[in-house]
DNA sequence: ACCTGAACACCGTTCAAGT
DNA sequence: ACCTGAACACCGTTCAAGT
């Protein structure tokens, strides 16, 4: 399941004046959100990049799209990291490490949660939406293999754990409290790990014994 | 504890006219928030109470003081909800169950989240806040009544709670899942809850006998 | 006291005109 | 092919002028 990494096909312009438009645009837009935050103003961003609003918008038809090709490298990267977790051991640790991994990229700029969020489950076929299959396909896999393991419970959904996560950034940003994200995901892994390797919660009959249970 | 109900003081206008495009406002506002959401043009609201927009201004310096008189009814009910719950049996369910009725609250109008959120921490004299300042002491209360009673982890804070309400609740609103609150809160709700009487999830050695939780 | 709405500043988006 | 920026539509906020 561990595919080649580079998936997130970017087809830039040919024409060399409008190369340099686009990348000029994506440095302005990176450092614009950087002080500004995702709802930054799109005329300063061209303003910045020296070039007219309506190339911008050739460019980049929705802020989403701009967006998008602005993480293009971290989304990628955080999609590989995951990966390479695959191999390591302790898969509930994995999965909790990435998570973590996951909110600091969605905290990359200010506001960017909501746009994340909602492209999370736009399903159309927007730049942002892409990356966001991606990486739920990436937790997916971690999820899957903590749960063979028996370390997270088995009716956990990939879904709910990175919305959390989402949910943790935004209260972070919202309370100006960064520690807020580390006591939120705590008490989230707290509920989604398996406590007793036997007896659930609620009465539940044993069915297989579990093959390699971590003894507490 | 259980102090007489109405708290929130309102001051209204004491003129005849002045007291009728109040309630005019309000009304409209009421009705724009529930067609358009809470970030409902501020232009439209003042048409449709047949106002001018100085006068909402007027009455209503920012949009978060028209916010909270909309909502001052509802979060008069809230709050004595909650209070009637802290003589209930069960504490922690009184507690899930008022946190379940925060969800319904905060989502009143789309996009109410957000300004409640904010207004959660901004810590202002806003009337906003003096809102949540009230719903936080209620949450309180209930949340001290289910920890004497060791059936919550002692170490959970209500700020976090209540803010993962909202999270949870911002999450359905962003993906427009209504299930997905009921998912989110039984996930937080199995991290807050007490496991064992005794034993404690992690391994610590135990110094003192535990009356405080170790978190992890 | 209170109301009105024109005026200002700002933003997003489109599109005719240019090279 | 691609760029430009004026033009349009919209919104929030203030304030001089009115009653």
């Amino acid at each position: 399941m561990t595919a080649p990494s580079p998936i997130l096909q970017v087809d830039r312009p040919q024409r060399a004046d409008a190369k340099r438009n686009y990348d000029q645009l994506i440095a302005a837009a990176d450092a614009e959100f950087t002080q500004k935050g995702a709802t930054a103003s799109l005329d300063e961003i061209a303003k910045r990049a020296g070039v007219g609003i309506g190339t911008l918008y050739r460019h980049f038809p929705t802020r989403d799209d701009l967006i998008a090709r602005v993480l293009h490298k971290s989304t990628q990267s955080l999609v590989d990291r995951g990966r390479a977790m695959l191999d390591k051991p302790s898969p509930a640790d994995q999965l909790a490490k990435w998570i973590a991994e996951l909110v600091v990229y969605v905290t990359t700029y200010r506001g960017l949660t909501g746009a994340l969020a909602n492209s999370y489950v736009a399903d159309e076929d927007t730049e942002l939406c892409q990356g966001c299959v991606m990486i739920t396909e990436t937790g997916e896999a971690l999820l899957a293999r903590a749960q063979r393991e028996r370390e997270i419970r088995s009716d956990a959904a990939i879904k709910e754990i990175i919305l959390s996560a989402h949910a943790a950034a935004w209260i972070a940003e919202q309370t100006k409290d960064p520690a807020a994200v580390d006591r939120l995901l705590g008490i989230l892994f707290d509920g989604l790990r398996v406590v007793e390797p036997k007896k659930k919660r609620a009465v539940v009959k044993a069915k297989k014994p579990p093959r390699r249970a971590a003894r507490r």
